[in-house]
DNA sequence: AACTATTCCAACCGCAACAAA
DNA sequence: ATTTGTTGCGGTTGGAATAGT
C-alpha cells in the first residue's frame, strides 16, 4: 500500500503494518513506554518513521481503544459536537472514550455525512440543504463565526455551576428520532451565522451549549483545551507518558515512561474532570482526578500514580489481552466486526481497567 | 465466475505549535 | 532571537473488502 516512493536515505517501510511490526512496537512500548517517537523505530527495530509508529500506536494498538461500531449515542454526540466544533476531530474524539480522531473522522466522512445529506442537512453547516435549484446553499454559516463562538465557549472555564446558557433552545434537531420523518431539521443558525440555537440533542430536549458542554454531559470530561490536549491525553484511556511528554527533559523523556517509574508511564488525562466515571481503573482504585494542567500534580496524581504502580502493562499486553490478528493485523479482535464488537466488551477501557487492576 | 463500481478505513502527508538547544 | 527537533492535527489517498452488474 505504498503511497509514494519518497526517496529517503534509509528506506523506510510503508503501508500496512504486519503483526510482527505491531508486536515489536507493542514490545517496545511495554518496555519503555511511549514518547520520543523519533527514537522508537531504531530501538524497536522497526523500519518505520517515528511518526508512523506514533500513529500506529494511537490509532490502532493502544489498548484502550474501543473499536467496533459506533453506538447511537456516540453518533449523536459526534454530530452535535461537530456542529459546535467543526472538523476538530481530536476534540470531538476526546469526548468519546476509546475513539480516535481518525476513527471519528472516518466515521463522519463515510457515514454521518452521507446520512445528514440524505436527511437534507448540509453536513458542513448543519443547516438544511437548499432545495435543488435554489441559489447555492443557504448562505454558508460563517464557520469562523461559529467557531469563534465555540472556541470562546471552550476556552472559558467549563463547569461553572451557573454558566449562563449561551444559546436558547429551538429547533436544531439532530436526534435521529426527530430527524426521521418529514422535514427533518428545521431551523438552525441565526442569520448572522452564529449558532443561535441548538436544541434537542436528545429528542427535542431543550439544550444549550452550557448544558451540553457540561462536564457530566460530556462523559465527565472537561472540554479539552484547544492548544495541546491530544486525543491521547484527553481520552479516557491510558496515556503513557502523557504529561511526562510535556514536562520531562529530553533525557528523561526518552523512555522515562516505564510503567515502573512512579506511575509516570500512565498519566491521567489532561482533561479529566473530577468525575472519572469513564476511567474505570480510577474508579476501582478510588482515585481522584489529576490536576487539570496535565502535570498530574497534586495528591490526586500521586494517588493515581501510586495505583498505577500496581499495573503491569506488559502483563496486560502479552497475557491474554494481546489481540488476535486478522489479515495483516487489521482486525486485532477477531475474525469479524461482530467478533470485534463482542470482544470490545471485554477489551474496552472498562475491561482494560479491570484487567490492569487485577494484575 | 468475472468484472466494475463503491465503500470503508488505515496510513500518509504537510503544516502548525511547541520545546529545547 | 533563531534554529532544530518533536509532536499533534486535519486533510487526503491507496487499496482491501464488499456490492452490484
Amino acid at each position: 500500500m505504498s503511497k509514494r516512493p519518497g526517496g529517503m536515505k534509509k528506506r523506510l517501510k510503508r503501508g500496512l503494518w504486519s503483526p510482527e511490526e505491531d508486536e515489536k512496537l507493542m514490545n517496545h512500548i511495554a518496555k519503555y513506554g511511549n514518547g520520543c517517537w523519533s527514537s522508537v523505530p531504531k530501538i524497536a527495530g522497526l523500519e518505520r518513521c517515528g511518526k508512523s509508529c506514533r500513529l500506529r500506536w494511537i490509532n490502532y494498538l493502544r489498548p484502550d481503544l474501543k473499536r467496533g461500531a459506533f453506538s447511537q449515542e456516540e453518533e449523536d454526540l459526534i454530530i452535535h459536537l461537530h456542529s459546535i466544533l467543526g472538523n476538530k476531530w481530536s476534540q470531538i474524539a476526546a469526548q468519546l472514550p476509546g475513539r480516535t480522531d481518525n476513527e471519528v473522522k472516518n466515521f463522519w466522512n463515510s457515514f454521518i455525512k452521507k446520512k445528514l445529506r440524505q436527511r437534507g442537512i448540509d453536513p458542513a453547516t448543519h443547516k438544511p440543504l437548499a432545495p435543488a435549484g435554489a441559489p447555492a446553499a443557504a448562505t454558508p454559516v460563517s464557520r469562523s463565526a461559529v467557531f469563534s463562538e465555540a472556541e470562546l465557549i471552550l476556552s472559558s472555564p467549563v463547569g461553572g455551576p451557573h454558566m449562563p446558557p449561551l444559546v436558547s433552545a429551538e429547533s436544531y434537531v439532530y436526534s435521529r428520532g426527530s430527524m426521521d420523518g418529514a422535514g427533518g431539521v428545521v431551523g438552525g443558525c441565526s442569520d448572522d451565522g452564529s449558532l443561535s440555537s441548538l436544541s434537542g440533542y436528545n429528542n427535542n430536549q431543550t439544550a444549550d451549549f452550557a448544558g451540553y458542554l457540561d462536564a457530566d454531559a460530556l462523559h465527565g470530561g472537561v472540554i479539552p483545551s484547544v492548544s495541546s490536549s491530544s486525543t491521547l491525553n484527553s481520552m479516557a484511556g491510558v496515556s503513557p507518558g502523557g504529561a511526562a511528554n510535556t514536562n520531562a527533559t529530553t533525557d528523561e523523556l526518552c523512555c522515562n515512561n516505564n510503567p515502573s517509574n512512579s506511575g509516570s508511564g500512565f498519566e491521567s488525562s489532561t482533561t479529566q474532570s473530577s468525575s472519572n466515571h469513564h476511567l474505570p481503573w480510577l474508579e476501582l482504585g478510588s482515585i481522584s482526578s489529576c490536576a487539570e494542567d496535565g502535570n498530574a500534580a497534586g495528591a490526586g496524581a500521586d494517588h493515581y500514580g501510586a495505583a498505577l504502580d500496581e499495573l503491569k502493562w506488559s502483563d496486560y499486553v502479552f497475557d491474554g489481552g494481546y489481540p488476535q490478528y486478522h489479515q495483516q493485523g487489521q482486525c486485532i479482535y477477531g475474525d469479524s466486526k461482530a467478533a470485534a464488537d463482542a470482544a470490545a466488551g471485554q477489551f474496552d477501557a472498562h475491561g482494560l481497567g479491570i484487567n490492569w487492576c487485577l494484575n
